[in-house]
DNA sequence: TATTGATATATGTTTAAACATCCATATAGT
DNA sequence: ACTATATGGATGTTTAAACATATATCAATA
């Protein structure tokens, strides 16, 4: 279904206006997916973020400020997002000795169960839900990468 | 910057989780973009969206049901977004006469003129901020309304 | 017309995002 | 060493999103 039809608007301005409003909208599809998704393992999708980001390095620690870096939203409220997974026992916090105003962030090992149940599952999904080939999903992304600039 | 930059992530699984965290991150982007560009006019995007749709009908009247029907987001909790439009004089609700659970919205005139300033800038934002040729962008917005299916 | 199911909206509650402020510590320059 | 500034993080408050449920009305039909 075309964007137009989508939202129910004939016309656009112009194909700037058409292609910010149809990112804003597709990307809103996907995250509503995902957090359909993401639902029954009881997290949400920023918490996967962290998740995903921990295991990268895993079994090293990170700060909540390298956290904040590698996320996809640069907004994100780590302390609280932190205390959130650790409540659920997927990450631990302990203080860093080299900067004793930072803490060394960790996946436990019932977080890493966590994400390779979510592993298993998410590949599939991934590639059905998005109705690409694997040449146009590369050229997607590297349309993305050019239109910020 | 590409995404791998970004984010600081070498590598992805496949083209599809690589197109999928580009396209999340790019809206976010986009977002945080457009929440700059609106915060001088006392709105959000969500607000905007709704404000636009209703200039789209002027002088005609719809029901909030029409409008969520035409909103980026399909879950945005109408009532209470138009209770904070009201609140600020931007449109106007009355009970409709043909179906009474429903009610009748119409954007004000203030609602109109600001609107009417936003339009004024946003056209040129649009531009400068997107960094792609006209073809480019249409190729893109087609390539996001293939990836829904 | 009485009933069933759908529709339009409102509202309560929980959770998270947004924004500002604050504190401790680290770093750099003098 | 001392001060200014930057950084990592916590926390409070306001606002909005998420989810469930409630209420009134409508439309179809037995």
């Amino acid at each position: 279904m075309k964007i137009e039809e989508e939202i129910k608007q004939s016309a656009f301005k112009n194909a700037y206006q058409k292609v910010a409003i149809n990112l804003i909208y597709t990307a809103g599809w996907l995250q509503n997916k995902q957090q359909e998704f993401f639902k029954p393992f009881g997290i949400t999708s920023s918490q996967f973020n962290i998740l995903r980001i921990l295991r990268g390095q895993h079994p090293g620690k990170i700060s909540g400020a390298e956290i904040k870096s590698r996320m996809l939203d640069k907004n994100s409220d780590i302390p609280r997002l932190l205390d959130r997974l650790i409540k659920k026992n997927l990450i631990s916090k302990t203080p860093c000795p080299n900067d004793k105003r930072a803490a060394d962030i960790i996946i436990t090992e019932e977080g890493l169960q966590v994400l390779n149940q979510i592993d298993f599952q998410i590949d599939e999904s991934e590639k059905t839900l998005i109705q690409l080939s694997k040449e146009e999903a590369l050229q997607l992304s590297s349309l993305l990468d050019k239109c910020r600039g």
